[in-house]
DNA sequence: CACGTATATACCTAATAGAGTATACACAAA
DNA sequence: TTTGTGTATACTCTATTAGGTATATACGTG
């Protein structure tokens, strides 16, 4: 099967998680809204719901498809290790720790952050 | 270009990230800790490039690869559709939903969240 | 300069995915 | 039962992708 991050990597899959973001809707309506063929919208949504994506309940001829939110909570979850390098907070951090590196360095010039300061980096080597 | 989302769907891809999240690296060090072949890891590493995950600078023959957070951003942005389904503070929206949802049907026995009552179906049709 | 190291790239191949078309199946209305 | 509607699936075709091997390029050392 899928991992959740294949899952969500083609458009088409996308488009449609967003829709039932919205609220739930038969493969009819599915195919209108996002001008899909039928058989794509029952292929995407059958990779859906094997994934976890979604699930379906009949009502008639048709099947009515809802959003689990498991497998995206997980692509949350995954993300959880970058959020430090855009969120708020770390900006904070890094014009702290900025502070520091320039006292360290007993610079006098305030050194800008992407400074490509030779001293800081690793020596060369041949293994 | 690849969307960012075809670009996190590959595990080799995902493992450098999350390595680089940790603290920049070059190619020989992502590698050897993620037992990959050179080529495969400069290749995958020339995707996130491009698509703006990563950047490197010179450091005589290496090249040290360092994360940028922009592409991983607009993930957790276009996420942010989803997390009410998930988040606590939807739990206790769902149960005032609930309430009133059970106060309107006037019903004296509490209904069950998933109920099936067929009155809050739309009919069968045929178009 | 010759040689070793680090990385990038070209080329080939196998596997896979997604679209389209046709068809099967389930249900409902007449 | 016949017919129309809604959905799933089988089959085929094409394009793309990732890995492997070989090679090119850049840099450093002696």
């Amino acid at each position: 099967m899928k991992t959740v991050f294949e899952v969500i990597a083609e458009p088409n899959r996308r488009a449609i998680l967003s829709l039932l973001a919205l609220s739930e809707q038969s493969v009819g309506e599915i195919e209108r809204q996002l001008r899909m063929t039928q058989p794509t919208a029952s292929k995407h949504l059958r990779v859906l719901r094997e994934a976890g994506f979604v699930e379906s309940t009949v009502d008639a001829q048709r099947r009515l498809y809802r959003l689990k939110p498991e497998p995206l909570h997980e692509v949350d979850m995954w993300l959880a290790q970058f959020r430090r390098f855009w969120s708020a907070r770390l900006d904070a951090l890094e014009r702290h720790l900025d502070r520091v590196h320039r006292h360290l360095d007993r610079s006098s010039i305030p050194a800008k952050k992407k400074s490509k300061d030779k001293a800081t980096r690793p020596k060369p080597r041949t293994r």
